[in-house]
DNA sequence: GCCCTGGTTTGTCCAGGACAAAATCGGAGA
DNA sequence: TCTCCGATTTTGTCCTGGACAAACCAGGGC
């Protein structure tokens, strides 16, 4: 078959990798260096992508670029994270019984095994304690397995599925209605993760407010006009760790100034960790404070 | 505030539209030409982008940018589908009652109202003709109202996701188990509309199959990993409406590569009606076909 | 210890050229 | 009049190689 390698734009996709940064790597440390088709164009081999792919990882742990591609032996798998997870808040040990049985259904790709646990722990926490204590823990503990390389990417997306399909289910089977506030959820373009608004969704809609879902991946133009069409109290926005860190300002930022004045702005997620207060902008670290959050509106308001 | 326009990363996202393309469009058409700031980069206003999102969308009903983009007047509001919806399969018309007033509830933002007349019509139709009466019609109704600007892309969302909702918690009651075939549903890199993939599992899962959901946007290496660790049967993608369809041979081709000999590959959805047969490849033009190459199959493995 | 400063790394942007695949057009033949 | 097929235009994507700012790092002074 005609199967010399992958396109450059194949590579971007399944690498997350622009071809931008694919090229300039070539130019600067010699690495992908891809064979050309007839017309000169890049071919790269399943080995190269795989690799990338692995490198990918790496850097999102913390490691630069410039040390792993040049890096010729395969040190890179012996490799741990150099930006080592923050450690999980006091009292959190206890909680955190039974998540690597769940692991490990998910590891042998027991759907319907995993699916049975996790309906068992809803019903024995309950749905607040379920959030907070079995799937926000286990959300973090998969990411960390898949930085270690220790679970495989269509494992994390089979977990991600069901979760969500748990999640959603739950949320669907809760009162809907005229309450307040009115909270539009959702993400901007570049952040595909929705379980963390799924969580958050949950949480305050346990509380009283009345959830606007909007999936993941507005555009910011989008989300100004949706929150003047509900006539929405907050709008929440959720960034992933995977979310690059340094873009996190400026979008809060113009969406702030696209949204009516009367529209809180909420953001959370493990993606602002590192982002410094602003002005108009109620940062969320962690689902505590956004308990804390509603509680507050719904004191102002009273 | 310092918000002299968009980069041009920003508007890629927004639009929909490639950096190659804003950049090639500005040096042919003469539009968009943003201002630059002080580093002589692009700042696109916000005027030009809502502009590039008409012409982006008229694009996506077959018009073709050199007359659009060139067209200075505001004829474009104006233009209707060059390339017309195929029409509905006979028979389907007594099933359309009642699509208009699921509508006129998303227009309105009702969501509540909606999902409420969802699961009524759930209960009256049962899971099968929900699923081809009702949710298969309604998403065609929505890309088409979309597609002629009469609905906004934040109310096209609200309806993604209560809609995905309501099937991911009926899927979920599904019994799932040891039966057979086994199926993995998931769906290319580029693409991530997943009301396909959702629906198809529904009916599967009705009629027997032992479904297992990735999700969207899986690099194909890892879909063909995912088939082996899974020893699946059958790997069924979903190509919606909006994937540019002169990808779809290439890259089915090259993931019947990947894949174990043994395992089929199916691929549906709208995405794939210009595509023409391939070896090994079953092209599914309607969930109906979905429904009659699961009996074939099970005939042939009895 | 901590803060500032200068050097290095790294991603993204730019210009402008090239080309193939797709869409369109035009003319020959039924 | 309609259909088919080859020529022509349109259009998206890839190419090279240069530039630069923001992020990161290291070392010196307090």
């Amino acid at each position: 078959m005609n199967n010399p390698g992958f396109d450059i734009a194949t590579v971007e996709r399944d690498t997350g990798l622009s071809k931008d940064v694919l090229r300039v790597w070539e130019r600067r440390y010699g690495f992908p260096l891809p064979e050309r088709d007839a017309h000169g164009e890049r071919r790269y081999s399943a080995d190269q992508v795989e690799r990338l792919r692995l490198i990918k990882r790496l850097m999102d742990q913390g490691h630069r670029p410039g040390k792993l591609v040049a890096a010729p032996l395969e040190t890179l798998t012996g490799l741990s994270p150099r930006r080592p997870r923050p450690a999980p808040p006091a009292g959190a040990e206890t909680a955190a019984d039974g998540l690597d049985e769940l692991l490990d259904l998910i590891r042998r790709h027991d759907a319907a095994g995993y699916a049975r646990a996790m309906q068992q722990r809803l019903a024995r926490q309950g749905l607040l304690r379920f959030v907070q204590d079995t799937v926000a823990p286990l959300t973090g503990r998969v990411g960390e397995e898949w930085e270690n390389g220790r679970i495989e990417v269509f494992e994390e997306h089979l977990f991600t599925e069901l979760t969500k399909r748990l999640l959603r289910q739950n949320n669907a089977a809760l009162p809907a209605g005229r309450q307040r506030p009115r909270v539009i959820l959702t993400s901007v373009p570049e952040e595909q993760h929705v379980l963390g608004l799924l969580m958050a969704e949950t949480l305050l809609a346990l509380e009283g407010a009345d959830c606007i879902p909007l999936g993941t991946q507005m555009p910011l133009l989008e989300i100004a006009r949706a929150a003047e069409a509900h006539r929405a109290d907050i709008v929440a926005l959720s960034f992933s760790v995977a979310f690059p860190g340094r873009r996190v300002p400026t979008l809060l930022q113009q969406l702030r100034e696209l949204l009516p004045p009367g529209t809180a702005l909420w953001a959370g997620g493990a993606g602002i960790q590192r982002t410094s207060p602003l002005p108009g902008v109620t940062l969320l670290h962690g689902l505590p404070d956004a308990l804390q959050a509603l509680a507050d509106w719904q004191r102002e308001h009273a």
